[in-house]
DNA sequence: CTTTCAATTCAATAATTCTATAATTATCGA
DNA sequence: TCGATAATTATAGAATTATTGAATTGAAAG
């Protein structure tokens, strides 16, 4: 479902603080996305340095995107950040079954 | 539960390889956790670049240590790495309630 | 007390990543 | 077509992070 590079990717991409707000302010808003222009006014970023970071979001996977006329709309890939989630947890206490009776349940978030 | 920056500082101590694959291992071995030898070994790291990279997780609140003897126990907190998933996936969709049927459920798993 | 083993620290180098500014591409409406 | 808006690209300098190998600390065993 993902590999170990891939998922050195995708935290790397998630792991700077305006890449994060991204991100998460593009989970908040669901599958329909924003464009960068209000992307940038919500959260105070330049031009340049949005279009940076989503960049590096959507080369590591974590972000699709779709053009309307002049404006792109971005939306998080719930897919990916599922597959993400899923990689860090998992096989969670194999090594120690007796403490794993309350290890997390599989993710699952809207994808369309 | 978790903020912003600590959110950051989490990320961006999984988001490298070897960093990754050391609490990968460490999410496998449960409560009881590793010493650094045996994870040097298994994953074929020098001694001064574990040691690096613990700190690094450590650091960021992804490690607990308890000392026995000459050997230190690394344990990862699953505390800390429930409350990045959730941090990650909170508010899923919340702009978007149409298609936030299937949502991430909130990760749990054993800390003790 | 000396040796041995576990683990960390340190200093130097190499590599990557971030920010800012300026310039560029593409689309829409008058 | 021209001007304005949406967004990306380019580039260079600053800052952060990773790797290496040698030196160091600390606990245990003989």
């Amino acid at each position: 479902m993902i590999d170990h590079m891939a998922a050195v990717d995708s935290l790397a991409a998630l792991a700077q603080s305006a890449r994060l707000s991204v991100f998460r302010r593009l989970v908040r808003a669901g599958p329909e996305g924003m464009c960068p222009s209000q992307l940038q006014e919500e959260l105070a970023l330049t031009p340049s340095v949005l279009s940076f970071h989503l960049k590096a979001l959507r080369s590591a996977g974590l972000l699709s995107v779709r053009q309307s006329g002049r404006h792109l709309f971005y939306a998080a890939d719930f897919t990916a950040m599922n597959d993400l989630l899923a990689y860090l947890s998992e096989n969670c206490c194999a090594d120690a079954p007796d403490t794993a009776s309350d290890c997390p349940e599989p993710h699952a978030c809207a994808t369309s």
